[in-house]
DNA sequence: CAAGACATACGATTTGGATCGTACACGGCA
DNA sequence: TGCCGTGTACGATCCAAATCGTATGTCTTG
């Protein structure tokens, strides 16, 4: 099965899959209540938005029931990947080093993580 | 002196900020070429787009020359940090340790900089 | 069966960023 | 002086994403 490359996904479509990514296969209205449906965001937004996802490909949905049923069609780490590329690009020159610096001065990290990040990199020069 | 809470570029303001970060007080066709001015982006709309980044107060600008100079108003690092902080919440649930992890799978990084972030993080443990 | 709750379908509209074209000002030089 | 080359000013337009309203279909239950 050939997997399809990662869209860039936008704003609110990015909302949505992380909402399925985090819950699995969910109907509008899970998604819906999920994305703070207490936002002002009418229902039939989230709706029109997860058709045009599916007609883009980027989910799947069953027809089977009354409410209709959908998940996810990208891969959550390879979209990740994508974004996180490219964002790298945009704003870093393609510096991850860069951006890995800027990340670590904007938020508050602790011990844990930090040690959790180092375990990480030393893992990936071990690789080579 | 009150410094102004860095604001979200759009991904135009961006790509004009970096230049001015880059290369310090230009002026409008000097940033345009830098741009790429090849890239069919016409001269007015880098103009235009200068002119309200100045109204935002995102630019100062020198209007004592025939030709204005235009200097960034907002701090590289502090808006860098905006930028990555924002993004870190919006993709990866505000996880720092989770985006580090999908960047080092997005690209591939060299031993030198890898070496790099360890040291990094390292003189940040220390900190504490 | 009839009514209300809830679902999908889908055209219309809004919104904000980006782009462009045209008008007009100014300075240098043949 | 008169004409370019080069600037700024700014309204108009384009465009994609996001949002909304309405029409319509289908269960459920009293």
């Amino acid at each position: 099965m050939v997997r399809k490359r990662a869209p860039q996904p936008s704003e609110a479509e990015l909302a949505i899959l992380r909402v399925l990514w985090a819950h699995g296969p969910s109907t509008v209205r899970q998604v819906h209540e999920q994305l703070g449906s207490g936002r002002g965001i009418r229902y039939t937004t989230t709706l029109k938005q997860m058709q045009l996802m599916a007609e883009k490909g980027m989910l799947d949905r069953d027809e089977t029931q009354r409410s209709h049923v959908y998940v996810a069609a990208v891969d959550e780490a390879s979209t990740k990947e994508t974004l996180v590329g490219s964002f790298i690009d945009r704003v870093f020159d393609g510096s991850t080093r860069k951006m890995v610096l800027h990340a670590l001065a904007a938020r508050e990290v602790n011990d844990e993580e930090l040690a959790e990040i180092k375990r990480i990199v030393g893992q990936l020069e071990k690789r080579k």
